[in-house]
DNA sequence: GGAAGAAATGTCAGCGCTGTCATCTCGGAG
DNA sequence: CTCCGAGATGACAGCGCTGACATTTCTTCC
């Protein structure tokens, strides 16, 4: 197997120049081991003069482990991922992993491939985005005899951690506020609920406890697509032009409910007197607003830190599936 | 070399249990080479039989090149970046490569312990943000022998590939367009300077054309941190309490006009009537504001998708170091 | 001074895959 | 018939590192 000799300067280069063993510039490496003060020194002028790099490909291959993680998100383009994406890089960067992305698009069989692809890495472990996967995706993981976090929703059985919330709960919690706050004639602005799902299982949530309460939901307007501010926006203008009559709007997501706030304030409407407006999952933007946002809202960073912290730094007994709940908090807010 | 045998199904596995060599296995895997349809479907049967996953250690190890893309960016929580990510996400992953992604907050030193432990996964090419890099960094980028692409910037020397726009000529510009609006006692909110090299590069241009126009920026409150909606918000207000005769204000960053924006909301200010608000960075949420916010843009996204179309789809000649502006524009808006 | 144990270092065989260079098969041209 | 070349497939040696298990130094203490 001839390849050109590529600047690629390897430990046998480094411990050659030491004057040690591979084994031992190996050790040094890796701060493992007895090694005495003048050999480490010795392979470290060696790995300064050299320039090496470890090849992390090779080590792992050899020690059947890695510092990969793969993290798997539905979407880049909803804010609340990028927050999740904060809090799990922290943590691995604290704890010197790191993490290999992919995003679904909210599409399982999509998610699958990346599964396929990411264990391939021999991660340490892998965190994806709620409890539904193909069947597939689920005895890949199991199988692969690594530490597994599903997060944001708790509402199933985990395959080995969950962590999250419960999002149907937090559609009845919404529900609850609103009945308080005496509004009657609810409205509901969505984006595309076919594709996420926690969105989905938040209004499911919501028109249970309304209906309940008699008080059932039938003003609605689902715009197609992801959540943004400009689709709340719209969106909000379509649903009262169908029904005026609305006293509160529940919107999917807060970059939705600050597009309704914009609406509002655009055509002079007084909120939360005219109008209430509810959002969920606290962005910051809703709480910088002239008036903060009405929201629901659970913390996500912490959710990203948690699942790291759970499935990579502890070494704990397994203890089989378990499903951690942050909870949540209605944020009473000044638009509804 | 005793290790339990796991559930680890290799190559080897798949091979035999199709009745061909490894290496034949391996080409099925991988599309590669002439392979008998019926080979192949014996290899894939074996496949889907033993539930067998790819180890990519071992294959990069042996092929010294994987499809994993370093990706550097300097911070999670200022939005630009998640739209950076999004756009090299979704070109990384039609290309079928995977990022490893790494965070700097804004820290060379960081950065430079991030460029090493990327390269000892051999990755196919490295994106990082910006041109400024600590010595050691640059060393370790041009030996690797990888494709690099600096995004963001372009005011500086590349390793190899810059793409981006002239952050000076950007602040510049703001300063002409606000000019030939008439504004001359102009403001300036800013967020932590030291550690955000391209918001000072806006500030600077900004400064300088100010200055050879006879309208100096005097006006200016920087906030310690990162910048945010509520950083902008407080920080509006700690400006115009000081310098209470601005006729517009200049933010170092969207997300910190949105919240001057939402402050003169809050005081019932006029904009632009009473005092114009100019923000950097066209993030969406600007946009839909009641009234859009003047703003000067460039395409993040469409960055991020350039960088990995040139340096992992490309393998045209190598050119040498080149330059790409992707050029900004201003955004009328109607707040400034 | 020597035994006993701790400290430091080394030997060796792979990890699971792929590049290189054969080898083998088979149909058609001469 | 033989020869040739394209189409298929295989043997083999590593990629660069680390785990397991020696082996070789010190120390220490009686």
């Amino acid at each position: 197997m001839k390849r050109p000799a590529t600047h690629g300067v390897t430990l046998a280069d480094v411990a050659r120049m030491a004057g040690v063993s591979e084994i031992t510039a190996s050790r040094v490496m890796r701060d493992r081991g007895p090694i005495r003060a003048e050999t480490r020194d010795k392979v470290l002028r060696a790995v300064a003069a050299t320039g090496y790099v470890r090849n992390g490909l090779a080590g792992s291959l050899a020690s059947a482990r890695s510092n990969l993680v793969g993290v798997i998100l539905p979407s880049h383009t909803n804010n609340v991922f990028p927050e999740v994406m904060a809090g799990i890089g922290q943590a691995l960067s604290r704890s010197g992993y790191q993490p290999v992305v992919g995003v679904t698009d909210y599409d399982p069989a999509t998610e699958e491939a990346l599964v396929r692809s990411l264990l391939a890495w021999k991660p340490a472990a892998m965190i994806l985005t709620g409890l539904e996967h193909t069947r597939e995706t689920r005895r890949m993981l199991e199988t692969a005899s690594i530490r597994v976090a599903e997060i944001m929703d708790i509402d199933n059985r985990p395959i080995d951690l969950a962590i999250g919330f419960s999002h149907l709960e937090a559609g009845r919690a919404s529900a609850r506020h609103l009945l308080a706050r005496g509004y009657r004639r609810i409205g509901y602005v969505g984006h595309d609920l076919d594709a996420d799902l926690r969105a989905a299982a938040r209004l499911k949530g919501l028109v249970d406890q309304l209906g309940e309460a008699g008080a059932p939901l039938e003003r609605r307007h689902l715009t197609g697509g992801a959540s943004s501010v400009q689709r709340g926006r719209s969106g909000l203008g379509a649903l009262l032009a169908q029904h005026p009559d609305c006293d509160v709007v529940v919107f999917s997501n807060d970059d939705m409910a600050v597009g309704g706030v914009f609406h509002a304030m655009a055509e002079g409407m007084d909120v939360p007197g005219r109008l209430g407006l509810f959002g969920c999952n606290g962005l910051d933007i809703g709480q910088a607003l002239p008036k903060p946002l009405s929201t629901l809202r659970a913390n996500r960073q912490r959710i990203g830190e948690i699942a790291v912290e759970r499935i990579v730094m502890d070494d704990g007994p397994e203890t089989g599936p378990a499903i951690i709940d942050v909870g949540f908090e209605i944020v009473a807010g000044a638009t509804a």
